[in-house]
DNA sequence: AGTTTCGGCGCC
DNA sequence: AAAGGGCGCCGAAACT
């Protein structure tokens, strides 16, 4: 039975809480307390916190080592519900939400702030400011009501509570910081850019290059400004539009090879060299602020540090305590796994049923065993891709999992008309920027790709490029959405099952996770993971017979992990 | 001089 | 010839 209470600061430093009773309605008098952390450590009957904001409250528990085991946070359920009613870009705050409710006028919700970096700031700026908890509650019971409103009433409030708890991992995380070797990150920066020259220049190797580029060439060019090389190489009679990898890769000139080993360093150089590591890293820790839900499809973004880009080289700066180890799992071909899930194509069910790589298990079926294409055309199809080989692998794959096929189809054709477009627990895609009329500008264009000929599904036909974009987008959404739902009750399943040992969170991107736990846990970490990954599968997709296997790895290093 | 956009690339 | 979803970050360029 969960025993849920509602909580909310008060202006003089104290805090008021209620009891709930099982309907979400106030099932006793509001009461005000000294203390935020002593009234919830006084109540360890307490399953589920009610409260406005995860980021205005949770920090400063944990800042008194007070953990909770579940909560709702008012704010970020506002957002969903209203992304769901379709009403997106509406004041999401709780102050909105109760103007709404009394129908006075609604304020605007206050500008978010950046991050700096080092500062030790809540997680994410809340919506809106402090409410009385009375107000409070007559929102979170309005929103009680909206949930059963709602296209699926029980996956939507799945959908609330699982965010929710992302919100609390986050703060968590938050707090733990990534375990990070200052030390090696140096010598990995020396190894690769050698020495710094003071001044604050470009290191030994960066300048090397520069000079071998602008040798090839035969006048001085600066590799870090496309402009300058476009230039360089239109006067060695070498048309290039720009100075992207791939379009530079294929030019046969001297200058390329180490033009791109510039880049690449240059890259390491700026986004994680030495000021980086200043900024970001503090007592062996790199704290990126993870922001639960912080994009349209439910992914976690990081504010500061880029945080979910560490290049794979820089990971070797990812080190253990000492006696401690690191569990590193990722999730293997999580989003066809999911578009089996969510589109219930028996064949992909099938494949999805089993551990074994899936990529290989369809190629099997639909591309003669040629695993590379198979994963192309899946990728393609979740991507919305229009031309190339993956399209023509599409057919195949549309042959042999229609059902799978026709949900992302469906999906890009509702985005494209402007309809709201789901994830399977109810997240909702926003509607175009300028949504409504946008059919007769670009008249012009004939539409219709040559491409799709000899297909019998769906193809993208005479929409404006503005709309096929939207299409794409709304396609990719149902896919990578669901996936972040999915993610979403991993994290609470493993959360909760890791809940009385040493091992901590410290790190989740995506499909991945990473657990930072002494080393005779680790093992135990490692099961926790495989039936937290199944336990979340049943609760997020109801009955199949989809499997989400995991590769873990148990490592001292980040680096040494696959 | 300060702020916003762009190009390029890192991750999934 | 063509290229496909989601992000963050940095310096340079373009702007006010």
């Amino acid at each position: 039975m969960t025993d849920r209470w509602a909580l909310a600061p008060a202006e003089d430093g104290g805090v008021d809480v209620a009891p709930l009773g099982p309907d979400g309605l106030p099932a006793g008098p509001v009461r005000r307390e000294s203390d935020l952390a002593g009234a919830v450590r006084s109540r360890p009957e307490v399953t589920r916190w009610v409260w406005r904001s995860t980021a205005e409250v949770y920090p400063r528990l944990l800042a008194t080592g007070v953990r909770v085991e579940r909560c709702y946070d008012i704010e970020d359920a506002e957002t969903l519900l209203l992304g769901h009613e379709g009403r997106y870009g509406e004041p999401r705050s709780a102050a909105a939400a109760l103007a709404r409710l009394r129908g006075g006028p609604v304020p605007p919700d206050p500008p978010q702030r950046a991050a700096e970096p080092g500062a030790q700031s809540p997680l994410f700026e809340p919506a809106g400011d402090h409410l009385p908890l009375p107000d409070l509650l007559a929102v979170y019971a309005e929103q009680q009501h909206r949930h059963q409103k709602a296209a699926h009433p029980d996956r939507m409030r799945l959908l609330t509570a699982a965010e929710s708890a992302g919100m609390l991992v986050a703060a968590e995380m938050n707090r733990s910081g990534l375990p990070w070797s200052a030390e090696v990150h140096r010598a990995l920066l020396h190894e690769l850019l050698g020495e710094r020259y003071a001044g604050g220049g470009e290191p030994r190797r960066l300048a090397e290059l520069a000079d071998e580029v602008s040798a090839a060439f035969g006048r001085r060019v600066r590799p870090d400004l496309p402009a300058d090389v476009v230039k360089a190489f239109a006067q060695a009679g070498i048309k290039v539009k720009s100075t992207r990898r791939w379009e530079i890769r294929s030019v046969d000139h001297p200058a390329v090879a180490p033009l791109l080993e510039y880049k690449k360093l240059y890259r390491i150089w700026v986004a994680h060299g030495w000021s980086w590591l200043q900024d970001w890293v503090r007592d062996g820790r790199f704290r990126p602020e993870f922001l639960a839900g912080g994009t349209v499809t439910g992914r976690w973004v990081t504010n500061g540090g880029g945080g979910l880009q560490i290049p794979k080289v820089i990971r070797r700066a990812v080190v253990a305590d000492p006696g401690w180890r690191l569990v590193v799992a990722d999730a293997d071909q999580m989003e066809p796994r999911v578009l089996a899930a969510i589109s219930r194509d028996p064949g992909l069910m099938e494949v999805a049923g089993r551990d074994s790589d899936l990529y290989q298990s369809v190629s099997d079926r639909a591309f003669s065993g040629d695993r590379e294409q198979a994963k192309l055309a899946v990728l393609g199809a979740v991507y919305g891709q229009t031309s190339g080989d993956g399209l023509k692998n599409l057919a195949a794959l549309r042959r042999r999992f229609p059902k799978a096929v026709a949900y992302v189809d469906e999906a890009a054709r509702a985005g494209e008309e402007g309809r709201l477009v789901r994830t399977w627990l109810g997240r909702t895609c926003p509607p175009a920027a300028g949504s409504g009329e946008d059919t007769a500008e670009e008249a012009g264009i004939p539409g219709g790709e040559e491409e799709n000929e000899g297909q019998s599904g769906w193809v993208p036909g005479y929409a404006s490029a503005d709309s096929r974009a939207r299409g794409r987008f709304a396609r990719n959404f149902v896919v990578q959405g669901s996936a972040a739902d999915w993610a979403l009750l991993l994290l609470a399943a493993l959360r909760r099952a890791l809940w009385d040992m040493a091992a901590e969170l410290v790190f989740f991107q995506h499909d991945e996770v990473i657990v930072h736990c002494p080393a005779e846990e680790a093992e135990a970490v490692v099961r926790a993971i495989r039936d937290s990954a199944a336990l979340a599968g049943r609760l997020t997709f109801g009955d199949t017979p989809v499997r989400f296997p995991f590769t873990t790895a148990v490592v001292e290093c980040y680096a040494d992990a696959k």
